[in-house]
RNA sequence: GCGCGCUUAGCUCAGCUGGUUAGAGUACUUGCUUGACAGGCAAGGGGUCACUGGUUCGAUCCCAGUAGCGCGCACCA
């Protein structure tokens, strides 16, 4: 170390640099250090894979840098860790992204045709989609980029037709005409969890439809909110139970408008008390209505194009399509305003009711759905459940926090099956082919002529269900497969538990016989400092890419791990967070500094020899017990506590503490005492480093760096540090204790009564106890001290102060004003008594004795004591005053 | 409707098997050009731990209920 460092660090200037050297060496491929594939046990984890269409946002970099901590921990400590990245293909998101830049150019995907839109993509993804891959560098992801996927690689390709071939041969997988969620925005079917739903406020509309068998009669009244479907009305429906319709049952009556005569059918599922106890049955368009329509064979009767605009192609009678004429081709919800005016218009409409209704929306461009009927795939997932639900009950499968148990599991033994055919062309295309009724379903096309492939692709999860394995190159038995799966931990946000978590274990189970991963840790959702949605519509998005250029990537990734100690549901960010992590990282560069500066000649493997003094053992042990701690919270995955214990370590002990101690004797003249303390210093830097380095990786390799001899490449490969059971000391630990309480007094006396920091005080300790007075004197700018363990005569013109075993005495002649004294003394004396006082009941209570635990009596004792020998002491300098 | 989470200093949060004078950062007040650091140092003020019961010798912590906030799930038109 020669060069001398700058007094603030600077992350821009080194964070490039290392990261390009780290990827380059190779340090960040599994077999390290050695490069040769060794026993030692592995430790994996997949990333979960960014779109491809994204950049990256404060979610990811929270998430990357809970699995760099995770991956960076292990190597260290001699796992052959690999963390396996990669993209997602994402399909609505990316065929959205390439539309819209055709829309630019005035073009459409259909102008271009499957073939070339696909091949637009493509190109479009060899130029973007590395974007997400270069920020994650950035952040300091020590991925294994050697081993990047995407999800539609050829390999991956391979695997998600194995994936369908296989569950459909083994009869998980069918196709069929159900009613699904259907997007009209994207022109897709969606699944049901790709649904959200929204509390709106709606109308519920009272319609007439009149005539029974034909008459003139009344006929009947039904509630609804959706009057525009009406087209589609194959029946009315009324509980089997309620009576008020008895002379209805099995008569027709005439949908307005349309004029069709349609039955009044009977079903279990009508609730007598909702509405008017009837319902309006419009089988092509509502869940329910499919279901009634299938048990009393309906006709089902679709009035709704790809789009959301209303067609009338499916009213068989010309007479029907006159009664709605103008209405076709209208959306939607126009189409409602329409019918609702005509119905009123022709005095049909009885009354209309303000109602809240739960709508659903597509999950990706908040377009309402529609319940559609259609041809789709669909995977029976009761089976591949029954396994998944079993695997985290039996603990097979942990997940972090806890409670995510319960959601998992109620929605696992929920689940209706799953769709997963898209009306896409950017995807995996399904491997079925048809030829008039004939189906075939193959990895390869059906040799033959006349085959036409299913134009639909698959959603998106569903090729990521297999990312665990497939990533290794299933369905290929590989070596990294063998190596590899199942991995450690997979590192998520909740919001994808269900989309990919559920998938990814239930896929994992049947293909593998073995779990993908054997811990599931959830992140937390990164929400603004007000607890709101990070959004751009918002304006409250903080980029972390900015943040990283500003302060630092390490800067923010502290701030991210200290945040969620908690493990709440979300964490909030904020500027201030960031600033203070950058500070942090300042204060480490700054006493990386001093202690280079001070020992930066020593030799490079620091031995701590020598004669070790109070601090000494005291920081040793302190450091020690850091290590132990911050590797048990790791291993219970307390990640925000470990920050925290490094944090408070590095700046409440060793900067305030040991660092202003150590300068007694690193600017004294005993040789010997200075390289004592060079040593213990650049062991506790050292160390330090080592810890930090997971949460922290560009700044604490920049230092190492500069401290570390020529034998050591970097510090990423460098043992994790253990604890020495041997350094910690608690009667150390204690003598510091006692020591520091000193310190505080002085210093308190010294800022109450405004003593200037320059002039030297004179001091008188009264105790019995020793304690070591060049630290005293040091640290408080002590010109005079001496130690007596009795005092006859309350020195005058002195403040004075009470610390557990000790009387201290400030003369400050001139400056002491009794009265301001003996209230300053006063409050402290009715502090304490308070304390005393409780105390002493707490040990006058019977019950306390004999059911409390000993050793909480006896702390009791001990504390009664103090506060008691503090408050006499207390007693007789307010005596002394007068 | 069912379920989950949160409620501790002005603000953001710790407090992980019940017992120290309930902590940190920030903000605030005061004093410091202290030979690592003003992105810093020192000192200080600030909390009936949401509310009500219960369990216990003892509750910020465990249990139940209430309220407020947030989030999931749900086919009742």
């Amino acid at each position: 170390m020669t060069e001398e460092l700058a007094k603030v660090y600077n992350p821009a200037e080194v964070e490039q640099k290392w990261y390009k050297y780290w990827e380059e060496s190779g340090f960040f491929k599994p077999n390290q250090p050695t490069n040769k594939l060794t026993d030692k046990p592995t430790f994996t984890i997949v990333i979960p894979p960014p779109n491809i269409t994204g950049s990256l946002h404060m979610g990811h970099a929270l998430n990357n840098s809970i699995q760099d901590l995770l991956i960076r921990y292990k190597r260290m400590q001699g796992f052959q860790a690999l963390w396996v990245p990669g993209t997602d293909h994402a399909g609505i998101a990316t065929q959205n992204v390439v539309e819209r830049e055709l829309k630019k150019e005035g073009k459409t995907k259909d102008d271009l045709g499957r073939e070339k839109f696909i091949e637009r993509i493509w190109d479009w993804k060899k130029e973007y989609g590395g974007r997400i891959t270069q920020q994650l560098r950035r952040l300091g992801a020590s991925c294994d980029w050697s081993r990047e996927r995407f999800t539609m690689d050829e390999g991956l390709n391979r695997a998600v037709k194995r994936h369908f071939v296989q569950l459909y041969k083994e009869g998980l997988i069918y196709r069929g005409k159900r009613i699904i969620n259907w997007c009209p925005k994207d022109r897709t079917a969606i699944s049901d969890i790709e649904v959200t739903h929204e509390t709106k406020k709606g109308s519920l509309w009272f319609i007439r439809y009149p005539g029974i068998e034909g008459s003139r009669d009344q006929g009947i009244i039904v509630a609804t909110t959706r009057p525009e479907t009406m087209l589609g009305d194959t029946a009315i429906a009324v509980n089997p139970k309620d009576e008020r319709y008895k002379h209805m049952w099995g008569k027709t009556v005439e949908l307005p408008l349309v004029g069709r005569h349609i039955p009044i059918v009977k079903d279990d599922f009508v609730e007598q008390t909702f509405g008017t106890g009837a319902v309006k049955v419009t089988p092509a368009h509502d869940p329910n209505d499919y279901e009634i329509g299938t048990r009393h064979n309906l006709p089902m009767i679709n009035i709704l194009t790809p789009d959301g605009k209303i067609t009338l192609k499916e009213l068989t009678e010309q007479r029907e399509k006159d009664g709605v004429a103008g209405i076709e081709g209208m959306d939607r919800f126009k189409a409602r305003e329409e019918i609702v005016k005509r119905l009123e218009e022709q005095g049909l409409l009885v009354k209309v009711e303000d109602y809240e209704t739960s709508i659903g929306h597509c999950y990706r461009c908040n377009t309402v759905i529609e319940p559609y009927l259609s041809d789709q795939w669909f995977v029976k997932i009761k089976p591949l459940a029954e396994q998944a639900i079993a695997a985290v009950e039996e603990g097979k499968i942990k997940l972090i926090p806890e409670r995510w148990n319960k959601l998992y599991l109620q929605w696992m033994t929920n689940l209706r099956d799953w769709c997963i055919s898209r009306q896409l062309w950017w995807g995996h295309q399904i491997p079925a082919w048809y030829r008039g009724e004939e189906i075939f379903v193959g990895e390869e096309a059906p040799k033959g002529d006349g085959w036409q492939q299913d134009p639909d692709v698959f959603d998106t999860w569903f090729s990521s269900a297999l990312w665990p394995f497939s990533v290794f190159g299933w369905p290929e038995e590989t070596e990294d497969l063998k190596k590899f799966y199942p991995t450690d931990v997979l590192v998520t946000s909740y919001d994808i538990i269900f989309f990919w978590v559920a998938r990814m274990i239930m896929a994992g189970l049947h293909f593998m016989k073995d779990v993908p991963f054997r811990t599931v840790y959830f992140n937390a959702l990164v929400k603004d400092i007000h607890g709101k949605k990070m959004s751009k519509s918002w304006g409250n998005v903080i980029d972390p890419l900015e943040v990283i250029d500003k302060a630092g990537a390490d800067a923010l990734r502290f701030t991210f791990i200290a945040l969620i100690a908690g493990q709440g549901q979300d964490v909030k960010l904020s500027e201030d967070k960031i600033t203070e992590a950058r500070n942090f990282a300042n204060k480490i560069w700054n006493v990386s500094r001093f202690v280079l500066m001070g020992a930066g000649n020593r030799d490079v493997q620091s031995q701590v020899s020598g004669e070790l003094e109070l601090a000494d053992r005291w920081i040793l042990s302190r450091l020690n017990q850091t290590i132990k701690k911050v590797t048990k919270d790791i291993d219970s995955y307390e990640f925000g506590e470990a920050a925290k214990l490094l944090y408070d370590f590095i700046w409440g002990e060793f900067c305030d503490w040991y660092v202003e101690i150590a300068k007694i004797r690193l600017y004294g003249q005993d040789e010997k005492a200075k390289a004592a303390v060079q040593n213990v210093l650049l062991e506790v830097l050292e160390k330090t480093l080592k810890l930090l380095h997971p949460f922290m990786p560009f700044i604490t390799e920049e230092i190492w760096s500069r401290v570390a001899g020529r034998e050591s490449k970097t510090i990423m490969l460098e043992a994790w540090p253990e604890a020495d059971e041997k350094m910690i000391d608690p009667a150390a630990e204690d003598e510091m204790e006692h020591l520091m309480e000193a310190v505080r007094a002085v210093r308190n006396i010294r800022a109450e009564f405004n003593v200037p920091h320059g002039s030297e005080i004179e001091v008188t300790v009264v105790s019995k106890r020793k304690i070591n007075d060049r630290y005293l004197k040091t640290l408080t700018k002590i010109g005079k001290l001496s130690f007596v363990e009795k005092l006859d005569k309350k020195p005058a013109q002195s403040a004075s102060a009470v610390a557990s075993g000790m009387e201290i005495y400030v003369a400050l002649a001139g400056l002491v004003d009794p009265e301001k004294e003996t209230a300053r003394l006063t409050k402290e004396k009715e502090k304490l008594e308070g304390e005393l006082k409780k105390i002493s009941a707490r040990l006058a209570d019977g019950n306390f004795l004999s059911r409390a635990k000993p050793e909480s009596v006896e702390n009791e004792k001990v504390r009664q004591q103090e506060f008691s020998t503090k408050v006499k002491m207390l007693e007789e300098r307010l005596a002394s005053l007068g």
